[in-house]
DNA sequence: TTGTAAGCGTTATCAC
DNA sequence: GTGATAACGCTTACAA
């Protein structure tokens, strides 16, 4: 059905690998010829068959993307950056979906599919740091996330602990002290619950403020609803707080939305503030105020390693790790800042 | 470096063809030898080289799916399912983002990445019903979509005119004669704007109530900016209404938004209902009323369609069409029914 | 029941 | 400058 090199070749009474040469940009070709291979090619509506390519040449042009699921809002924002990154230089992604699974995380990084692919940028959910040397895998890969650090692969990666830091300073600063962490995950030592904790708790310690446990509350899902969820306990508990810190912006927004149906004010009452930076936080009645954690930095970074190894050819670099910036995105949510002299420079007001 | 079909046949001491035999589960084949195959792929780790087969096959085991973008939620969650339902076909799923952009759906479905993958799920937003004969391409392709009509493809889409016309009904039933419609688009004629607002034309004019063209708001973007800004300009305006109808979630979750700006109570003063049934929409704040319109089952469908297609051998079956059926979820958003006899049944109350 | 060999459409090595 | 021809790893007539 449709033309090959052959084909081309026939009708430029040339042969295939002069038609070839021309595809692929081969200098040295008579421009007599060449003219004569670009009609045909032309009138036949020629276009190279990328299979074919992919089996001779031993690459494809298409990356995977594995993430836990679209439907979570930050990784559609991040899987929309990595395709647009990789599509900037000709490159195609597939995505794969985990659901946060170890065992699908685990038949996914060998699964026969990956043959498809020059490489995988992979957001573990399921996996732990102990199944480090299980990512020694024979393609190139990009790991994203907190979930494994010891791997042997290039990671790219967020400044969770200073990042929440900062936010937790910024509650602070709004004169709050009761600060309520939601979305903790029970036992983990790494993980980017962990990691946003630790930047909490050193803030707090900074400041000459007691950890008090009953505000860490635990929710191993961090959809809107366990937001919700999460602040609707803490509120039965009756423990006093003044301000709640999302460990994401979804558990944020949820939060938002358990304390205004039982009548707290925010800001006034309880600061919000969330980590992520999502198109939606923006929009939020009151906004949210947020930590943008770099996820279009990560992105571009995690495609540019990629495919940094995918066209590497002696001996292997040894693996990078890259961590984003990260910005604090002051909105309504939180409150003013007591000690900002200059309000003005506030940035991300809504109008 | 990946042991291949030879290397296998090496190691057991048998035929190529013998080992592609057992890969393939072809039955005659004498139990020993088909051990001891086993047993050469299990040392060797041995895995199928999928671009190889693609070439020989002319089928790689992938589908590609076009949406404008993944940051879009509906896009997202569709592109999720659509994932889920391909892979439960054992296939993979390779995203492109139009943008929304003509040029860039063109350029893509004659790219040379189609090659790559078996067909195409493509929902348009840049084309148009004129462009309908550009679909006539050589590949297995599902149009999603109110876009194009007369192409020659499976077409998969929802019922808008009868969903709409259920919304605005049940707006009506809540007591609400000046329903403003926001996101319409000007001159449209096909597009899920216009067939939206057609339903709520036809919804008005059955209950004797006229069409103001002061409350229909265009907005060529759907995003939640554009919906609070549109409300906005609507508030500004001084036409009186008592509901909003966002022609997607997004918009009229931005509608909430600028309408709680404004002071305006919801559903009190105004009620709002959506279409789509996005996740966040029961999170928000009140919850938002909205048409479910059978993204699941568009995604199914769709993917079950380009399946069968691809797996045509013979003359092609005529184009079909199929419509998702919907259904519209009463939230918080919309106030009560006062039509209704019995309140208990209504759906989706949130706790 | 198993083996041989052709060919899918490229690219690449060499001659010419 | 250009042309044969051999892979790349697989499936599949056709033989044996």
């Amino acid at each position: 059905m449709a033309a090959t090199l052959h084909d081309v070749a026939l009708l430029a009474k040339v042969s295939i690998k002069t038609v070839s040469n021309v595809v692929n940009g081969y200098p040295y070709i008579k421009d007599s010829t060449k003219t004569r291979v670009l009609e045909a090619i032309a009138a036949l509506g020629y276009q190279p068959n990328l299979t074919a390519r992919g089996l001779r040449l031993g690459r494809t042009g298409v990356i995977g993307l594995a993430v836990p699921e679209l439907r979570l809002s930050y990784f559609a924002e991040l899987a929309d950056a990595v395709i647009r990154a990789a599509d900037r230089h000709g490159i195609g992604v597939q995505i794969e979906q985990t659901n946060g699974d170890r065992d699908r995380e685990l038949a996914l990084i060998t699964s026969a599919r990956r043959q498809l692919t020059d490489g995988l940028i992979f957001s573990p959910l399921g996996l732990g740091n102990e199944d480090a040397a299980l990512l020694a895998v024979g393609y190139p890969l990009v790991l994203l996330g907190e979930r494994i650090f010891d791997a042997p692969a290039d990671h790219v990666t967020m400044r969770n602990v200073e990042a929440a830091a900062a936010a937790t300073r910024r509650l602070l600063a709004a004169g709050r002290t009761r600060i309520a962490v939601i979305g903790a995950h029970e036992g983990e030592v790494y993980g980017s619950a962990a990691l946003r904790i630790r930047g909490y708790r050193d803030a707090l310690q900074e400041a000459g403020l007691p950890v008090d446990p009953a505000l860490i509350r635990h929710s191993d899902m961090w959809h809107r609803a366990n937001g919700a969820t999460t602040v609707r306990g803490l509120l039965e508990t009756g423990v006093p707080f003044d301000a709640v810190f999302g460990l994401n912006d979804t558990l944020a927004l949820g939060a938002i939305r358990a304390l205004q149906a039982a009548g707290v004010r925010v800001p006034e009452d309880v600061s919000v503030v969330g980590f992520d930076n999502l198109d939606e936080s923006e929009y939020s009645h009151p906004s949210l105020s947020t930590i943008d954690a770099g996820r279009d930095e990560i992105a571009d970074t995690a495609v540019r390693l990629l495919l940094e190894r995918i066209a590497e050819t002696g001996p292997k670099a040894p693996t990078r790790r890259v961590e984003a910036d990260f910005r604090l995105v002051e909105r309504e949510s939180i409150g003013p800042d007591r000690n900002a002299h200059h309000p003005h420079n506030r940035q991300d007001q809504p109008a």
